[in-house]
DNA sequence: TCATTTATTAACTCCGGGGTTAATTTGTCA
DNA sequence: TGACAAATTAACCCCGGAGTTAATAAATGA
């Protein structure tokens, strides 16, 4: 039943021709490896599938990523940092307070969902009790342009006489975070646990209506949250 | 250098008695498998490692439990249940709806402060996209409990006129969960990028009031969310 | 043009950890 | 009381996957 006929397994060829090109090399690795780390977290992520997956052989990986872990930490700097650039996009300085938080809370919903490696890179860390993103240089800077944003918001709205003078930017921000995170992170049990009736495109867009009325309404005197008013049907 | 003076390694005397003790022996591994799984997840835990730990011998994990993913479903599958027991001793009968709101998203966000076994296997459980939830038979029906008490105060809150007609108990559900899951599951990022702050005793108490206060705005006509008109010096 | 450094290839090592074998003891019931 | 099933023990197997070795081709530049 041998189907080579005898053949010895034949030794590969070693490629007799090839080009030069690390910075491509060390990208597509670093693509590959986002996706296998954010599918399968650091343990279970598997260096031989990644390698199979880029273009390029598994050497590569350790000359240019040192061992697993480094690979790792770049690929956690790396979704921090494409998150910020989107981040970075966002302006409100020509907008009054009020709808400028507004904005605001639905960017950083829709961010959250366009975002699923991202999610799963932060849930991971969170497992690893943020070992990694502990040694990162970079990473706490990123997240201060969020903040500031947020500030800025703040001051003007208070300034005005708009908003509650206890409302503070970081608690804000933990807000806004938390149904957003939430909402991606943990479909899969939510789902599994009380049906997929949330997670309609329809009923996705009333659930960011709401969530930002409702962060309104705490933030600014007077709002009424009207969303709440109306079944979504 | 032989440190053992040529002794040959000691054959380990095979115990030679013992006690029959099954439940125990399955609990004593159901124990300790929960803490290595929710600490390191399905791929980083050891079964070596949980052996060690456990009065008992690695055999005997196989045989109660089968095999690695029989043990992490044991594991799940027992979190779970001991959550829902927590839930069951909740009783909001008596109090009228606003109040009973209250207490419900309160004992919500300390429930999972309390709970960090649960919130990190739920974590992992959606990494692999609930796909050991999905095979459990029990756990579905586990979380019903939660949405009937919150039904039954949006119905009792309606009828006297006091909540919103668009008040859902599934979306008030996917908002308490939201805050309360993110503010234990996202802590080591969170703190990470923006420093301890918000987990202090005194600011956790504060993010509580403030989240219940907002899901009361939310929920109830004319509710003024008062904790956010003072800031929490 | 050739010495040197950088980038790349294929093949290899090694051990950790999931899972098993086989023997032995404890308890049960006919 | 002894055959049988259930529970437990220690030792073993083996493969997959993290990490390496060694050779060689491509660029660099004096």
């Amino acid at each position: 039943m041998e189907m080579d006929g005898g053949a010895q397994t034949p030794k590969k060829e070693r490629k007799t021709s090839w080009k030069k090109d690390p910075a491509s090399v060390r990208a597509n690795i670093l693509g590959v490896a986002t996706d296998e780390f954010a599918a399968h977290g650091l343990a279970g992520a598997n260096i031989n599938e990644i390698a199979r997956k880029t273009s390029t052989s598994k050497r590569m990986i350790y000359y240019y990523f040192g061992d697993k872990e480094g690979l790792y930490c770049a690929v956690l700097e790396g979704v921090y940092a494409s998150l910020r650039n989107a981040e970075d996009l966002l302006d409100f300085a020509g907008l009054d307070p009020i709808e400028a938080l507004r904005r605001l809370v639905e960017a950083t919903f829709e961010a959250h969902v366009t975002s699923p490696h991202f999610i799963r890179l932060v849930m991971i860390e969170n497992i690893h009790n943020a070992a990694y993103l502990r040694k990162s240089e970079i990473v706490p800077k990123l997240n201060r342009s969020i903040i500031e944003k947020l500030a800025d918001i703040c001051d003007r709205g208070k300034a005005m006489g708009l908003f509650r003078s206890g409302v503070d930017p970081l608690e804000l921000h933990w807000l806004i975070s938390s149904f957003s995170f939430y909402n991606v992170s943990n479909r899969a049990t939510f789902s599994t646990s009380f049906g997929e009736a949330l997670y309609t495109p329809v009923h996705q867009a009333l659930l960011k209506a709401r969530a930002t009325d409702m962060v309104l309404a705490a933030a600014v005197i007077g709002h009424e949250p009207a969303s709440w008013n109306t079944d979504g049907t």
